[in-house]
DNA sequence: TCTGGGGTCCTAGGACCC
DNA sequence: TCTGGGGTCCTAGGACCC
């Protein structure tokens, strides 16, 4: 039997999101923007067709923006989260088995399933927008790289009607459609690799699949190797459906406005550990070490560039927020030079483990440790019923003078209380 | 004035060992 | 003049993804 797996993928998801709670963005030319209301994350295809590219900075839109009306969300993750967490849902219960690829995508199993899969796919569809009010396009094939060209096409051409089924269609009718797409849009195949491969005369997709698999694997590497088997049918990824712990977790932000002073880095450093340090009680693990970094501007060109970073190692690993900050800053204050404008700053949890695999040593301080998760388990639930940040450390301080600039932002109308959305008769 | 945030995997090269 | 060979582990950096 052929193998068959489906790529479920959000349209414009964070639009999408913003839409549902706010009917009045429908049809309007509508962007979603990162932190800061920095640049472009998320466009309608009402922007799209105005020819405005992902990741442009805002303030370079400004002119167009208002010559054609477009209007602009400052980003609230918080919102999309959470829909994405009914959309996955959803999905879990109409396939066999499903992968959450990111927080808009997901891989399905459609192999066995007996209705024809492209009409399966519409009623996924159907179902998704009618329960969620999320549009999605849906793409099927017998590797994920596969689907996932098939996924660009069921968005490309209006033709398809949001399903496309590469499985249904002849060998050759599939290599003509391969033929006609730029060697880019395959998944793997980034900037660099893309102008390689033009280079050599590789351009569309097709010539990408007909190409020797040694010879990429000699030039580039064994993951577009891999890619090569994929275009020609043979699944090579493996649908995971356990979402692995994290090995890393990074905490980074850029800055409302510059930071020249070292308590004001401090004060971001602590929030941003915090924040760090919650993401890893969540996944029960424990960190080895927190790396830190602190940057200026990089597009202040003339201004002298100062980009640190420093690794600081535990002495054992922990979850614990005030042992994280305390090493957090310490290693702040070892790379901090006064005299620069910073931007950002980021912290990353490493040398991750599951808690429940702490190495045990003669020397621990078996009642320290538990004292330490009494009171972290406290702070997590404290925080999680008053809201987050309710309860944190002094030195994260009150005033942020530092904190992002979002003028733009929607209600978090599923997961606040105090945001809900209420229709009044 | 204004340029995001959070991840994974692979590879090359150095340190170190026998 | 001429300086082995093979293996492992770790790290930094590149490339890619959404």
């Amino acid at each position: 039997m052929q193998r068959a797996i489906a790529l479920v993928d959000c349209n414009n998801f964070y639009v999408s999101c913003e839409r549902v709670f706010q009917p009045k963005l429908e049809g309007k030319p509508v962007v979603v923007l990162s932190n800061n209301d920095g640049c472009v994350v998320s466009r309608s295809q009402e922007v799209r067709d105005l020819g405005i590219k992902m990741a442009v900075p805002w303030f370079q839109l400004k002119d167009i923006a208002k010559r054609h009306g477009i209007i602009a969300c400052s980003s609230n993750y918080g919102l999309y989260a959470d829909l994405s967490n009914r959309v996955m849902s959803l999905l879990s219960r109409l396939a066999p088995w499903q992968e959450v690829y990111s927080i808009d995508e997901s891989f399905l199993e459609l192999t066995g399933i007996s209705t024809p899969h492209a009409e399966y796919a519409q009623r996924i569809r159907a179902k998704i927008k009618q329960d969620l009010g999320i549009p999605v396009c849906i793409g099927i094939a017998s590797s994920k790289t596969l689907a996932k060209l098939a996924n660009h096409v069921a968005k490309k051409n209006a033709r398809c009607n949001g399903v496309c089924d590469f499985n249904a269609m002849t060998e050759q009718n599939l290599d003509t459609l391969l033929e006609s797409i730029e060697v880019a849009e395959v998944w793997g195949v980034g900037r660099r690799s893309s102008a390689r491969l033009q280079a050599m005369g590789i351009a569309t997709v097709l010539d990408l699949k007909r190409c020797s698999p040694e010879r990429i694997r000699d030039e580039f590497s064994v993951v577009l190797q891999r890619t090569i088997a994929e275009l020609n049918g043979m699944s090579c990824i493996e649908l995971d459906n356990v979402t692995p712990d994290k090995q890393q977790i990074i905490c980074s932000r850029s800055f409302g406005s510059l930071i020249t002073n070292l308590p004001d880095l401090e004060q971001a450093v602590i929030a941003y550990a915090t924040r760090a340090t919650e993401k890893l009680r969540r996944q029960k693990s424990i960190a080895g070490g927190i790396q830190l970094y602190i940057r200026t501007n990089p597009h202040l060109g003339k201004e002298p560039q100062y980009q640190p970073s420093i690794l600081m190692h535990m002495d054992e690993p922990t979850d614990d927020t005030r042992l994280l900050c305390r090493a957090a800053l310490h290693g702040l204050r070892q790379i901090y030079r006064s005299g620069y404008g910073y931007q950002k700053a980021g912290v990353m949890l490493v040398e991750i483990i599951p808690r429940a695999s702490r190495p045990r040593s003669l020397f621990d301080d078996v009642e320290a440790i538990q004292k330490s998760h009494a009171l972290m388990t406290t702070l997590d639930a404290i925080n999680r019923r008053m809201g987050s940040g309710a309860l944190k450390l002094l030195g994260e301080g009150t005033h942020k003078s530092w904190a992002a600039r979002r003028g733009n932002v929607s209600r978090r109308y599923t997961t606040e209380w105090a945001e809900l959305l209420v229709v009044s008769a």
